[in-house]
DNA sequence: CAAAAATGTTAGTCACGCCTAACTATGATA
DNA sequence: TATCATAGTTAGGCGTGACTAACATTTTTG
């Protein structure tokens, strides 16, 4: 079950997540604005998350995640804080580019390289956080 | 110039230039095998990388990289090196998965983040090679 | 409450990157 | 040198993930 899941679906995903954090409903044209991509394109996302479970949505309605969608969204994005707090504070790497290349590095590397980070992230003083 | 290069492009020309490297001539068969794929996949690729003047190849003969192929395929195998070193001697990945990872994340990772990795490599004395 | 604006969906297209099947060319060898 | 194995290509197909244009549905509002 819950096999994994592509680039494009992880950032849906994550974007869904988000705006729901924001306490308004979830609706595709906000899901599009916040990726940058077209309506249709997340009318065919949506259709996809729904088939796999991980979202809710009637036709002309809005989207919720299910348990499971948010069990995987926040999965995705604890990976995301990770990197981004990593190549910060770690690598020294600027705000504005280790957000895009934690994007980018979320959905390629492996459970064990994270499991690596954190470790290294938790006896390092530089990083204030704990996972 | 010199259009940023897909994934999958720089997997091919990493494996023509690990190929080149051994000495033989370079064949679509030997590309297919060493990238776990099927040769008309590499036909059409070889054309993509004909096509941006990165190798060159008469019809039904030998593959040669170009200089600015050469270029191109030896920055995308520094980055794959300096990710790999990285992940196991800094993170302690081991060597199968840093290897798989950095296959990854060499594709997708920004120049500036590849510094600061080279940067912290340099002044780090768990890693013998100097970049 | 009817019209207009905003939102969502459908239909059709495209590029990428892979595949298999079938064909063509090359080169080794009997 | 004729044959046969090997190598390379072409043709056609498929899934993903994006797009635009056009249409359907809600929602807002005059």
């Amino acid at each position: 079950m819950s096999q994994s899941l592509s680039s494009s679906i992880e950032d849906y995903l994550e974007a869904i997540l988000a705006l729901t954090e924001s306490g308004e409903p979830v609706r595709v044209t906000d899901v599009a604005k916040k990726l940058g991509i077209a309506k249709p394109s997340v009318t065919e996302a949506v259709r996809t998350l729904r088939d796999r479970g991980l979202v809710t949505q009637k036709p002309y309605g809005r989207i919720f995640l299910t348990a499971e969608g948010l069990m995987q969204s926040a999965r995705v994005r604890k990976r995301h804080v990770v990197l981004r707090t990593f190549l910060q504070d770690v690598l020294g790497v600027n705000e504005e580019q280790a957000e895009i290349d934690a994007c980018r590095i979320e959905h390629v590397v492996s459970t064990e390289t994270m499991d690596k980070i954190v470790a290294f992230l938790e006896q390092d003083q530089t990083a204030g956080q704990q996972f």
